[in-house]
DNA sequence: CGGTAGCTTGATCGGTATCAAACCGTGTGG
DNA sequence: CCACACGGTTTGATACCGATCAAGCTACCG
């Protein structure tokens, strides 16, 4: 499990004008003292398919993306795999867990990360209460959004599902989106399946159903246009703001 | 909607020998300055099918739980229905969400509470950081029971749902638990189903048929007794520890 | 060019939902 | 004290959505 660019590792940590600080948690801290931030940061990196962490691994880290794509997921015994969630930039990662993690951690793209030990963390949450004041603020829409795909998966049916999943994906997304309706899907078809507890069989099927009713297009299987976003707000049931 | 006895609500808070002072939040604050939290503390109580809040209700309140059961649930717009949680003794309410609930509550049995004032409680935050310190702590194991359901709605089979169901009630109802294994169903089946994912009538046919293979044992509907644990942790999935 | 991973499409199967009816315990009023 | 009504539960028959099994298809890459 090899670092990506080997040669530009370490000691270029500029939370300054790290692209995910508008929407993340650093900013709780002032730039005057920011370089006791930059100070306990480890940027890392890791290619499609590599693992941040494994469910269950201590938890004596956590992680800020700073660029890429990952999903963190769940197993059981026999192989069946839950996705929890798709993870962007300025998006916190290892939240969920107090002793383990909740779920093991995969990139899907090329992933950046900022890793900063728990210890540290709580140091710093210690002399910036701000800080964890926001931690918590992130964890209550974390949880609502939980809230929100427990809903998805109880309840939705497979054509539900598939909507909700491409209007949260609108929502979101701000680098990753195109243009205005227009998204690119970084992950594969098994990955959606996986998400919304349905098989890649049905996820590919369903795409195909709204095609043909025209309410998106499809520019390869990982472009897709949103065309009637009123009747896919509909289809997933009102209200829609999963995080 | 009247409260359950108009006789004795106001003043009787007594944070230092409340029922669940021992498990909850509270004890973030020490003895010497309790009556702090006494002074900002709304006693509240609902009956059974009394609504404590609706989702999307402005949050300016958090409660936590003295005693009784209540549900936490969403609802799509053509009536369908997700319970997202079941809450007991000791229990916080009100994590999800930061401008709406994240969903409505509403008391199963009756329940008591204590009302905190959203303002109240960050001034409380702010002058005791270890309370905050702890809300983040429940918050993180919140989501890791959420991550848990989610797998359960998401990939788990309806006998494998319901395993799961029993062995967390087991978990936790540290007052609720009769004996070692048996347990007091509070909730009814239709809560259960809504609960798991499923219809009533397929849990109650999982009962009979864990009856019928003596996995559990029914004195009624509501009294259960786990007579093979390994069998039913076998059927969960491994490890299930949802909070 | 051939190999492979991911995607689409078709045919069939099966687990749960749905529809329907009977059962049970409890509370109520005659 | 009994008849009845009603909410909750159980049990049975059938239907259907999405899973499973099985080919092809496409694009990219060696």
């Amino acid at each position: 499990m090899r670092n990506c660019n080997l040669h530009d590792v370490p000691s270029l940590v500029d939370c300054r004008h790290c692209a995910s600080r508008a929407l993340a948690v650093c900013n709780a801290i002032d730039d005057a003292h920011i370089d006791a931030l930059e100070s306990i940061i480890t940027p890392i990196c890791r290619k499609a398919g590599q693992i941040i962490f494994e469910e269950g691994d201590r938890v004596d880290h956590v992680f800020n993306i700073t660029a890429g794509v990952l999903k963190t997921f769940k197993m059981l015994p026999d192989g069946r795999r839950q996705i929890t969630g798709f993870l962007m930039t300025a998006d916190i990662l290892g939240l969920a867990g107090r002793e383990g993690f909740a779920y093991g951690a995969e990139a899907i793209n090329e992933v950046h990360l900022c890793k900063i030990a728990r210890r540290d963390f709580d140091g710093l949450m210690r002399r910036y209460p701000e800080l964890e004041h926001r931690m918590l603020a992130v964890a209550r829409d974390e949880l609502a959004a939980a809230q929100e795909q427990i809903l998805l998966l109880g309840r939705k049916r497979a054509d539900e599902r598939v909507a909700s999943f491409l209007l949260g994906l609108s929502k979101r997304a701000p680098q990753r989106r195109l243009l205005s309706d227009r998204l690119d899907l970084v992950m594969t078809r098994a990955d959606i399946a996986d998400f919304l507890g349905l098989t890649l069989e049905t996820v590919s099927r369903v795409f195909g159903q709204f095609k043909k009713q025209g309410l998106i297009a499809l520019a390869g299987p990982h472009e897709v246009q949103l065309k009637n976003i009123p009747r896919l707000r509909e289809l997933a049931g009102g209200e829609t703001e999963p995080a």
